[in-house]
This record gives structure tokens, C-alpha cells and sequence, in this order.
DNA sequence: CCTAAATGTTTTAAGTTTGAAATAAATCTG
DNA sequence: CAGATTTATTTCAAACTTAAAACATTTAGG
């Protein structure tokens, strides 16, 4: 009826890579819907808000806005967006590069980093709590996991 | 230096979270990237509407607009939207219910169904090439896991 | 040096997304 | 049954997102 035993272990392995496709994107979206509405009420601010200054805050020299593009991996129009609008608010800055007048680098200014500071020891209590049936290796381990996946991941991207 | 040794450890437990979530988020947008890319390229379609008529799909007799925002996890408003174009291009149709004229069935149109099927199988297949990492096995031990973090994360929820 | 290709960023058009306000209809309550 | 509340959906404004086009500048070849 449905096909060769060879074949119907095959599709019952795409199924249950499938179905853990779907519970991985299940998972993700309940939390970032928990962190989103939370960065509004408590600090009425965005997820990407908060994403791209959580990438400055990694490089106190500034990030180049095509890096900052490749580090969220979102697009270079995108960034140049929320960057706009955290720079009206005062909380990063462009600063020319000297020797390429084409690029800017972006960097949070000192309320920046101050209000950075804040959002970012909430946002790591917020996700303790929602993992917090993860024990610190179980934690750990699935992080490894996910490691080699994306690796492998970006390797065939890589090859294409 | 950095406090008592009970703090330090529940430091560290924080940490090995966040770094899963970051991990986590990272996998599933590199994930979404590859296949909103292929939608694009190879059906002229996008993700969202994906996501739509996959719901309608496991649901011969329609879905309600509100019904299709839980599942789906997104707006009532982004719905609309979305099956606004969905109808346009003749995919979905909108059915009135019998005995309450505030609501709307929403039900894949025959060509829906049709496009539909196309897509799922090749849709299918790109997570089985990308996961082919995974046993099924292993699949099938992070998808339960992943289970029964959903159900705590919607019970918190609830509570709340 | 001068042009062609490459690089860095912004702009644009279309679609997605949210939360809140508006609308419409059904249900509850006195 | 009339008014108030609740429920289902759409509309709206603002932000996010992408891919592609436009722009500015730099680098590479001749």
C-alpha cells in the first residue's frame, strides 16, 4: 500500500525531522512572543531594538552596518531602519570611518549602553524562567547540539 | 570577587540558557531564511501564506479567522492580510457560518489544495535535507523534549 | 590617470507583523 | 426586550522585513 519497507522508513524520517521542524518553530515563536511583549510593557521597546544593541554592545570600537547585517543576519535595509530610529532616541551613534567614506560605524552611545545594561539582565532573568526546567547541562548539551547543526547548516550554504 | 558560590552556580545556569536560546534562535532563523528563500524562488510564494493553508489544510470544513490566528500564533489583523492575497489569488475562500454573522469560515479553494500539496511535499523534503543530521531517533527524542517545554511555557502562561 | 568592477549603504515597493481602535453581531441581564 | 457586555473580524498606524534598485565611494586594470 505505501510502498517498499526501505521507503517507508525514509518517509517516516522526513516526518519526524518534520515534526520536530515544527515543534523547534513552535517553541521559538511562543518564546519570542513572551520576550516581545515584555521589552514593551517593561522597557516599551522591540526584540530588533534590543538585538541590534545587544550586537553593539559586543564591540565597544562599533560595528560597520553591513556587519551588523551579517552578525543578526537580517538585511542591510533592515538595519539601516531600527539603527535610524535607536539613533533619533539617542541610544546609538554613526560615526564615519576614516579612510572609506563610504562606510559607517555604528556604536551605542553612553545612554545606549546604560539602558542596554538594564534590558539585557532582565532579558537573561525572563529566558531563566521560561528554560528554567532545563537543568544547566541539559541546557548545555542542546546548545552543543544546535552548534553543530548550524555548522553543518552553514555549510551547505556554504557549497551552493 | 563575583559572590557567593550558590550565586555563582545559578549565574552560571542563567548563562548555559541564554546561550541555548540565542543557539535556538539562531538555528530556526537560518532555518526560516532557507526556506523563505525556496518559496520565493521555487513557488513564488512566501512563508506566511505557507503557514496559512497548511493550517487550512488539516482542516477540511474551514477555520474561523480568530481560529486560524491561535493556531497560527499571530494577529487577528496579520490573518486578514494575509488571506485577503490568498483569496485574490483564488487559493482560499472566505464562507459565511450559518447562524453567526460576525464570523468567517476560511477554507482552501480546490486549486488552494492543489498548490498546496505541491508545496508541502517539496517543503517536507527541504527539512529532511537539512535535518538529515538527525536520526529519527534523535528527531523524535527533541521533538518530545521540546513537547513538554511547550506545555510548561503554556501553562506559565496560562497562570499568569 | 581613467574607466570598470566591486563594495558599503540607503532607498523603494511590497508584504508581514503587532497592538489598539473601530465595527458589527450575538449574548447576557435586569 | 432594551441596554450593556462580550465576541469576531477588520481597519489603522507604526514598525519590521525582504529583495532589488539606486547611489556613493573605493579598488583594480589598462
Amino acid at each position: 500500500m505505501s510502498g517498499t519497507p526501505q521507503i517507508r522508513l525514509a518517509e517516516q524520517g522526513s516526518k519526524q525531522r518534520l515534526r520536530l521542524w515544527l515543534r523547534l518553530l513552535a517553541v521559538t515563536r511562543k518564546i519570542e512572543a513572551e520576550l516581545r511583549e515584555r521589552m514593551r510593557t517593561e522597557f516599551d521597546s522591540t526584540l530588533p531594538r534590543f538585538d541590534v544593541m545587544a550586537a553593539l554592545s559586543r564591540h565597544d570600537q562599533g560595528l560597520r552596518m553591513s556587519a551588523l547585517s551579517g552578525v543578526l543576519r537580517v538585511s542591510n535595509g533592515n538595519v539601516t531602519g531600527i539603527v535610524d530610529r535607536l539613533a533619533e532616541d539617542g541610544l546609538v551613534m554613526r560615526v564615519p570611518v576614516a579612510g572609506d567614506r563610504r562606510a559607517t560605524l555604528v556604536r551605542l552611545t553612553a545612554k545606549g549602553a546604560e539602558v542596554f545594561a538594564r534590558q539585557a539582565a532582565e532579558h537573561e532573568a525572563w529566558i531563566d524562567a521560561m528554560l528554567a526546567e532545563l537543568s544547566p547541562e541539559e541546557a548545555r548539551n542542546y546548545a552543543a547540539r544546535l552548534r553543530t547543526l548550524a555548522n553543518r547548516l552553514d555549510d551547505k550554504g556554504a557549497t551552493e
